[in-house]
RNA sequence: GCCGGGGUAGGGUAGUGGUUAUCCUGUGGCCCUGUGGAGGCUACGACCCGAGUUCGAGUCUCGGUCCCGGCCCCA
């Protein structure tokens, strides 16, 4: 029996390639017009990277093992707090905003299911040093952008923790947590259940119950009716306020919640259709994790893309380049390869390695998909004109070899 | 970790206990020494793995594995 690819990962065959690497190229396009430059990190770290950020509750989930030395490794689940250590090691005096990305393959041991893989890759950016509206809400255009730019049609739903956070402030930070949780989960009954268990004041459940139900254009005004004018609620009325300037349509959902503590504002999520339980293809927030990796209290606010789940609903086939077969005989080949080398500063150009025989060469670049056929037979290379076969209309012209350079370089543009 | 549906050449398939596993497609070669896509001939190529039942297993049973969808989780 043949040995088979590890469960969740995948092979890409040419094809997908390309597709990836253009939707690639599109993203890495944006952001760099948004003044974002890119960083790598290992592909492991100290297992304790990510205990710390996510408690010792994600090992299940994570590729870890022990090297040679004895050390706990894993391979990176995600990029967040890779990016935020490196900046605690490397990057804290630099001037700031710092506006990074980063575009890596991440490891979950998790069960597969649709757009779901065990090597998965990852588009994210993270913006470091201010925690102003401002910086919320070009976190989250970028992040519009880029899956518009896609031709990705999604829903854009916003959320504010502090909000939540500012109706639980008499509860403990456990207590808050759990909430969150379940909140998150849109676990209602299980919400209930908790309220009651910890008898959480009456007062607070009713606000927290209503709160997280309001949605749409209403919600904020409604917000302010049931909590007051509460900073909170300024601050998320302002990141609304430049999300309207973007011109960017949202859902304002005070259902976001996100159980982790160092979240600390603005969450939000994107879906799109098509993709079945796992549609969520991009979320983000703002945070504070340089502290706890021993940096200093600096805030910051990012995103991840689930690029995969981008492939499967991304439907823009990138152009096909002029690729171009040569065609020789036995007597010419030596003369095909000086011309193949000055056509391949310019085009991708094939060259028979198999010793085909003239009609075979030219089924190859018919079965290959190419553009063109170059014909360099004997009698070519003694007048010095060459036959450009136009594999899909089948016309041929004689043409020298910069008229060719000329014809295939000024169609790629 | 749990639930359901699956696994026969590279791709798509037929085959409900019985010779040498069917067909389409693909790929290589030839028909064809300067003109592709069609056609003909030919070659290549498969029962997911293991155990069990049986005189005999692609077919039945069990375990494993992988795929698809879902649960959990989603940092």
């Amino acid at each position: 029996m043949t040995i088979q690819r590890p469960r969740g990962t995948r092979d890409f065959l040419p094809h997908d390639m390309t597709r990836r690497r253009y939707l690639e190229y599109q993203f890495r396009q944006v952001v760099s017009r948004w003044g974002y430059q890119e960083v790598v990190t290992p592909t492991f770290e100290h297992l304790e990277l990510f205990t710390m950020k996510s408690g010792e509750g994600i090992v299940g989930e994570l590729y870890n093992f022990t090297d040679k030395g004895n050390r706990e490794m894993t391979l990176r689940p995600e990029l967040t707090a890779p990016v935020m250590r490196m900046f605690v090691n490397e990057m804290q005096a630099f001037p700031r905003p710092l506006k990074l990305f980063y575009f890596e393959n991440c490891f979950r041991y998790e069960r597969p299911q649709k757009g779901r893989f065990r090597e998965f890759w990852q588009f994210g950016v993270e913006l470091i040093g201010s925690e102003s509206p401002d910086a919320d809400a070009e976190v989250i255009a970028l992040a519009i952008t880029m899956l518009k730019i896609a031709g990705i049609r999604c829903d854009l739903h916003v959320g504010y923790l502090g909000i939540i956070r500012h109706v639980l402030s008499s509860l403990n930070t456990e207590q808050q947590s759990k909430i969150m949780r379940l909140v998150d989960k849109k676990d209602d009954k299980g919400l209930d259940d908790y309220l009651e268990e910890i008898k959480a004041p009456i007062n607070l459940r009713m606000q927290l119950l209503e709160l997280i139900s309001l949605t749409g254009k209403e919600a904020l005004p409604k917000a302010y009716k049931l909590l007051g004018s509460i900073p909170e609620l300024d601050t998320f009325q302002k990141i609304l306020t430049l999300l309207d300037a973007y011109g960017i349509n949202y859902t304002i959902d005070f259902g976001i919640a996100r159980g982790l503590d160092y979240y600390t504002g603005m969450v939000f999520e994107v879906y799109a259709e098509g993709l079945g339980a796992q549609k969520q293809v991009c979320g983000g927030g703002s945070y504070k994790l340089i502290q706890l990796f021993g940096g200093g209290d600096v805030p910051s606010t990012g995103f991840g893309i689930g690029f995969d789940r981008i492939m499967e609903i991304y439907n823009i086939e990138p152009e096909p380049q002029n690729t171009v077969v040569i065609v020789t005989t036995d007597r010419t080949r030596l003369n095909a390869i000086s011309i193949a080398c000055k056509l391949r500063e310019y085009v991708p150009v094939y060259l028979d390695i198999m010793n085909r025989n003239f009609k075979s060469q030219l089924s190859y670049a018919n079965n290959i998909g190419a553009r063109y056929a170059l014909i360099l037979g004997e009698r070519e290379i003694s007048e010095g004109l060459f036959t450009l076969k136009d594999m899909n209309s089948g016309r041929q012209e004689s043409l020298t070899l910069n008229e060719i350079i000329v014809k295939l370089t000024g169609e790629n543009k």
